[in-house]
RNA sequence: GCGGGCAUAACUCAGUUGGUAGAGUGUCAGCUUCCCAAGCUGAAUGUCGCGGGUUCGAAUCCCGUUGCCCGCUCCA
């Protein structure tokens, strides 16, 4: 492990020293879990994004959308966020150790359960509480879910202080040594207008699919799009996280890349299996190592309140395995919930079958930021070179921040200024740097420090017979290459 | 959120028992250099994370705070 952690604290270092990540408002001593991109990192983010919008929306059954980051309160209420992005915690005060209530209530044998509640009923003074205590105590067999969630609720009742003094640490054993329930809600909360009134309050979006799903409707219609189709979105969402960690990987700004693809029910084993193949495609046909890569499939009895089937595509970082995408199948959960809040019908008229049904939503929810992690990490290699380390980033071309250095081999003689007439061609077309500084050694491994595929170098025949090096990053191999077709060269190998 | 560690130049770090800071790398200006870092000369850069306290005097001791790393926890 501490070698590994090494290898982040490298990435981190070389982030900040070449300008691919810095810390935000780093000035003024940081603010935790935020990051900004450097010039380098903000174009890698710009190609990771663009391959991806590419990749999903270059096609016939997937439309793009943009939606606004704030939106009328009532979609997180309609979304199920504002029920359950609000976990209630508790510590224990004796051992340190933290639960979700409801994850602690769950651990509760049904004999204690019985005995807590009828300690309960014996003390409690409210009619209506009482009358509740004593219904849950009579199904506490056949239906142990509703319980559970009740004695849940319980937690945020005035009955909280009894509750809590009945309870056992499952990890040290004491007893009675809880604290009191408190709540993290996940959504951070905005006000809409320069009033900070209750009722103006709103929320900054939790994940950008809601934006996709209200705009169903919208989309289908102007786009004239049958089942199935797609609509995808690139954003910021922001999670009030109670943690972050491991530095990009667990941030409460991010950004999201995703995918909602709407399906006839019956076919949603199908697509989901589909969406679920082409989206590992895509990470390895950007050069990420498969076996850096594998599926995570959740267990049903640990799915999303809205989800049917789940898998997470899961990355080797050095800190161990962790999601970069979610493929969802989020049913007709959405789209009946919004359907149901809003009373606009969203139901889909088959033509074909002359069925009228909510479609089913298979989602792909890749991480922007966290892809940009795994695709440095998996790209970054320390070559021993006999002697001599060569630092390089085996990124793919095409998400490579700059495509092609251009080096006159020594600074004079006229390589300069014919240097510069190859800039100006590519300049416009192409991502480039320009670099007549030092030896051509060290400005070869300069690039390849921050993964420069091609560097060009013009020298002494160039001057002779207009063709100039043109040396690849990972195998350092070099082939001459006549200048006027560098264009066309650097197209087909980005292509 | 709990516990532990760390915080000195852009990066990696050194700074002896408290006396206002150094190295290497990198960067910049030259020289050299016709193909893979560490050749020569010169230069710039830090209120030692931030705030307070102790002291004649604090990078060094104490308290608080912020950030990062590690282990738990968490990750709808």
């Amino acid at each position: 492990m501490n070698g590994k952690n090494d290898l982040l604290e490298k990435i981190i270092s070389l982030s900040k020293r070449k300008g691919f990540v810095y810390q935000s408002s780093e000035i003024y001593g940081g603010l935790n879990g935020c990051y900004d991109y450097g010039p380098l990192g903000s174009e890698m983010l710009r190609n990771i994004k663009d391959e991806w919008w590419r990749f999903m929306t270059y096609r016939d059954d997937v439309e793009g959308v943009d939606a606004s980051i704030l939106m009328s309160p009532e979609v997180w209420v309609a979304s199920g966020h504002v029920e359950n992005f609000t976990d209630p915690m508790i510590d224990c005060k004796n051992c340190k150790s933290r639960f979700r209530v409801d994850y602690l209530v769950d651990q509760i044998a049904v004999k204690k359960k019985t005995k807590i509640l009828e300690a309960l009923l014996s003390s409690v003074e409210d009619e209506g509480i009482k009358k509740a205590i004593d219904a849950n105590l009579k199904k506490i067999a056949e239906k142990p879910d509703e319980v559970n969630d009740f004695i849940t609720e319980l937690f945020d009742s005035g009955e909280a202080a009894k509750l809590i003094a009945a309870l056992n640490c499952p990890v040290c054993g004491t007893p009675g040594s809880f604290t009191p329930a408190r709540k993290f809600n996940l959504m951070f909360k905005t006000f809409l207008g320069s009033v900070e009134e209750t009722g103006s309050a709103i929320f900054l979006r939790p994940e950008t699919a809601q934006g996709i799903f209200v705009n169903f409707g919208n989309v289908q219609g102007a786009s004239r799009q049958k089942i199935p189709f797609g609509i995808a979105q690139i954003g910021k969402a922001f999670r009030n996280e109670i943690n972050t960690r491991y530095f990009l990987f667990r941030t409460r700004e991010f950004e999201q890349m995703e995918m909602q693809y709407f399906v006839k029910p019956s076919d949603d084993k199908k697509y989901y299996d589909y969406w679920k193949e082409e989206r590992m495609n895509w990470f390895t046909k950007l050069g990420m190592k498969s076996e850096n890569l594998r599926y995570h499939d959740h267990p049903a009895n640990k799915l999303a309140h809205y989800a049917k089937e789940a898998t997470d595509i899961e990355y080797k970082f050095p800190f161990g395995w962790g999601e970069i995408e979610g493929i969802h199948n989020r049913t007709d959960f959405d789209l009946g919930r919004h359907e149901q809040y809003s009373k606009k019908g969203l139901k889909y008229f088959d033509e074909e079958t002359k069925e009228k049904y909510l479609p089913y939503i298979i989602e792909t929810s890749a991480g922007a930021s966290r892809s940009f992690l795994a695709f440095l990490v998996d790209a970054y290699d320390e070559e021993d070179l006999g002697g001599d380390t060569r630092t390089v980033l085996h990124l793919h071309p095409r998400l490579a921040p700059v495509k092609a250095a251009i080096l006159p081999l020594v600074n004079k003689d006229g390589m300069p200024e014919f240097a510069k007439k190859i800039e100006d061609e590519l300049r416009p077309k192409f991502k480039i740097f320009y670099d007549d500084k030092a030896a051509i050694g060290r400005r070869y491994r300069r690039m390849d420090e921050i993964g420069t595929p091609y560097a060009i170098t013009v020298d002494t025949q160039t001057l002779e017979d207009n063709t100039v090096t043109v040396r690849e990053r990972d195998s350092m191999e070099q082939i001459r290459v006549d200048a006027s077709k560098l264009t066309g060269y650097l197209t087909e190998k980005l292509s």
